[in-house]
DNA sequence: CGTGACATTGAACAAAGTCAAAAGTGGTGG
DNA sequence: CCACCACTTTTGACTTTGTTCAATGTCACG
């Protein structure tokens, strides 16, 4: 099992939060593996969800289909993502989670989730610090998709990722590979992917990323995050606090 | 204190979830009440998080500004809402929430939260469900602003508040009052105000609403929905669940 | 009345979408 | 190694949708 887990602990190590006993209590969780091809469906809408996941490797979208062809895809979840952990509300899902790459995810029943949470288990500081960020993320979202223009869009989306990666140790200082599709990232920034390729060969044309197959190159991070107006502090959400 | 609670009350209630221990569990908490007035600030951004809220009455927003006057409304808090309880991960807001009528909102403490949920108490559920809610009225959100024209963007929300409204008995069934200015409306739907308006004019020549004072009706509730798309699925979110 | 905030309208403009075709990419089997 | 296939990306021409700017209306309130 550890085998696979390594952006998961990577992550947790960064934000300074993998401890001995949370090494433990990791290990004490039953954790089922799963394994995807690309396309392949993890959760299917209207699926009762029973679980949480953490994503071992490769990349995933949460994603909501209109009937009629249009689909919003309403995050990524990346290596050392933990998703739906704080789903205990029962009910169905209303959206679709869909492996984009060849995908390991580790998923653990929301029985134990809530025991670790009732604990107050080392882990669970980093449960509700996952929680959050994911939050802040959605938040992020909302604002680059309503407020920012189709340019601001692709490069804080470029950023974002990139910075999520370089947590987890799964991207270079100052490049990442990306292994997905164009028709993605438009339906996460809600633009055509016709017009995403227009902006993409803007961007590259004017020095703010390179593109070697597909890997994304920033050749002046500084520039393209001013060009994004991009600020990363949503995603970091610093510790103030010692409540636990 | 039990005065301004009516709507989360019946919101409870509504939800199958208001039992006497709940009700009891409740009364024990120091719920410290606050009142603000339109424009008011009531969390700034880079505030360090340390309560949940419930609002009492009025309406709020939470919303994020790019520094050159651009501003994303992200979600809108109706009487009844539960907001921030979940944020237990320390750390600043990135947002800030404003009142946008006359508000009351009550407080609760994140120890107190986080020992109602250690307990299992009988609030616990109505806690996680509030959040499930709010992270899927969210992702809806990203939706409608990504992937629906702007008469869609607009119908669907109008219907998201009123049927929000009407779970806390402050909509009639076929009307609300909507006691905020077109601008936060465009701010949350990503348009520029003067378009908003438009449409508003569009659907009402259409005869999809009508329009008395600040008091939005639907002549034809299922029509709208057919022109918005929408379906109100995501906002209940049924509980098929009894884990605990 | 007059004032200020909010809402509506028109005209010119900009941004992004659609449609259709061409060019690139990678994988497969001969 | 090459030819072929399916798929993704790019490009061009044109349309649609939404924005900007500026003027005009409207309404509540002092």
């Amino acid at each position: 099992m550890t085998m696979q887990m390594g952006g998961f602990f990577a992550r947790l190590e960064r934000v300074g939060l993998l401890t001995a006993p949370m090494a433990q209590a990791l290990g004490s969780l039953a954790l089922q593996q799963r394994r995807y091809e690309p396309r392949e469906t993890v959760i299917s809408r209207g699926e009762p969800v029973d679980e949480g996941f953490v994503v071992c490797s490769g990349w995933a979208s949460r994603s909501i289909s209109l009937g009629d062809g249009r689909q919003q895809v309403v995050n990524f979840m990346l290596p050392g993502d933990l998703f739906d952990l704080q789903i205990f509300a029962g009910g169905e899902t209303d959206h679709t989670v869909t492996a984009l790459t060849d995908l390991v995810i580790a998923s653990v029943s929301r029985r134990d989730v809530l025991a670790l949470l009732r604990d107050g288990s080392a882990l669970s500081d980093g449960i509700w610090r996952s929680a959050a960020q994911e939050i802040a993320i959605l938040r992020e979202q909302i604002v680059r998709n309503g407020r920012r223009s189709a340019t601001e869009r692709v490069a804080h989306l470029l950023l974002e990722l990139h910075a999520r990666l370089l947590l987890v140790e799964e991207a270079g200082q100052d490049r990442f590979e990306m292994p997905i599709g164009q028709k993605h990232i438009a339906d996460a920034l809600g633009l055509s992917y016709v017009h995403l390729s227009r902006v993409f060969g803007q961007l590259e044309r004017s020095r703010m990323i390179l593109r070697e197959r597909s890997v994304i190159i920033f050749p002046d991070p500084a520039a393209l995050a001013e060009v994004a107006k991009f600020s990363p502090a949503y995603l970091f959400l610093q510790d103030t606090t010692s409540t636990r």
